[in-house]
DNA sequence: ATAAAAAAGGAGGATTTTCCCCTTTCCTAT
DNA sequence: ATAGGAAAGGGGAAAATCCTCCTTTTTTAT
């Protein structure tokens, strides 16, 4: 057949794999390419000449995991999908992956259908992310976007000590924003100090991490 | 009844407002607490002693648009709930409003079920989003990643100088930097200036601001 | 095959910026 | 009255930035 889809699995429990493999295996227009117990054998298998169209990528595994192999292939062969396949419903590890490169998230509770699904949304539209997933991703954004805003009233920052964090995260020197404020170096390098303190921080390039990562400014 | 729900509605079409409003009206555990065109229309006739449970709020209008509408709402109430409700599925203006903290997001052509179902979810568990709307979500949040690896192979960077930047965006010294890769500290000041020239900034933070706009390191 | 050209690692030394003490002054709210 | 906060300052050590120069390896072009 001329349409033949390769299918590489990844996940570090054989019967899990090979099972998958031979349920597959009955997919009139998919077959599995090889199968691999960790990333770092994955790697080691594949051959750049004959890539597999989809990768079914477990997560925790020895010697090299999900997330790295999947880094990995981003970085190495984009072209290759990556379908996340994992026990764990946590949020954080779906978005991880998704921030890794996977294309797909499906849970290793789904049936066959849904695999199947799975596979055609990828190769039709190039993602596949069922609803159930999809509302834990939406949810943990919105909860994200909460924790942002409470956080930076949370902190006890005042007016002068914001803008002042605000120009920090520039090139300018605290001589330059000493000016722009208004105030002596020396009031400046209070509220550095204070700052400091405050959030625990110990170098100019740490306030600007914080801050972005706590939205006081914005990428 | 105990347990009515206020709603308030803000869209600059009377005729939809209105009409929404005496769809809403046959809702049993749903009471329609006013209407506004625009967002400055709904702050000024906002009661804090009565505020609305859940606010039906269009994103394009005049005066004062959804986005705007809902951000002050996110800093002044944060209680309130924004269902945003647009007949645009364009994923950059839906990502935009839950970034201004929008709880949820129905489309103008969704039908009362759907409205039943966004209201009920918004009350139980704070969000509400269907699967088209998760999916388009899903899709740019992908697309995005993508774009972000694309831009730090596009710039050229190689492996040591990567490697730096990742870990200039921390509070190590360079000193630290220099053992940490197992190279002189004079070679990572080499790194340090050949990478300020490439991408024509001139500070450490300007570098770590960088590193993050572009995805180099995450947030 | 080999010479020229880049690229990578490193050094010395100078200047600026950042970071960290500790003290004083002034204004304000209790 | 006085405690507390905001502004400002002195002095100094440590980092970061900037410049110029040197050696070795790798790449590239004849």
């Amino acid at each position: 057949m001329p349409d033949t889809k390769y299918i590489a699995i990844v996940d570090d429990h054989t019967l899990f794999r090979k099972g998958l493999a031979s349920l597959i295996a009955v997919f009139p227009d998919y077959k599995v390419l090889f199968d691999a117990s960790t990333g770092k054998d994955f790697i080691a298998q594949l051959n750049p000449k004959k890539l597999p169209d989809i990768v079914l990528m477990d997560i925790s595994m020895p010697e090299m995991d999900g997330f790295a192999t999947c880094e990995w292939l981003k970085q190495n062969h984009p072209s290759v999908k990556v379908l996340a396949l994992s026990t764990m419903d946590a949020e954080t590890a779906i978005i991880k992956m998704i921030k890794c490169g996977a294309k797909g998230y499906v849970l290793k509770d789904a049936d066959l259908s849904e695999l199947k699904l799975a596979f055609s949304e990828l190769m039709r539209v190039g993602f596949y992310y069922n609803d159930i997933v999809s509302r834990k991703v939406m949810q943990s954004l919105t909860q994200l976007v909460d924790d942002k805003s409470e956080l930076s009233a949370f902190m006890n920052l005042n007016e002068n000590e914001l803008t002042f964090i605000k120009l920090a995260c520039s090139e300018k020197t605290y001589q330059q924003i000493a000016k722009e404020m208004f105030k002596s170096e020396k009031t400046i390098d209070g509220y550095r100090a204070d700052i400091f303190q405050k959030l625990n921080i110990s170098s100019r390039v740490g306030l600007a991490m914080f801050a972005i990562k706590h939205g006081v400014v914005k990428v």
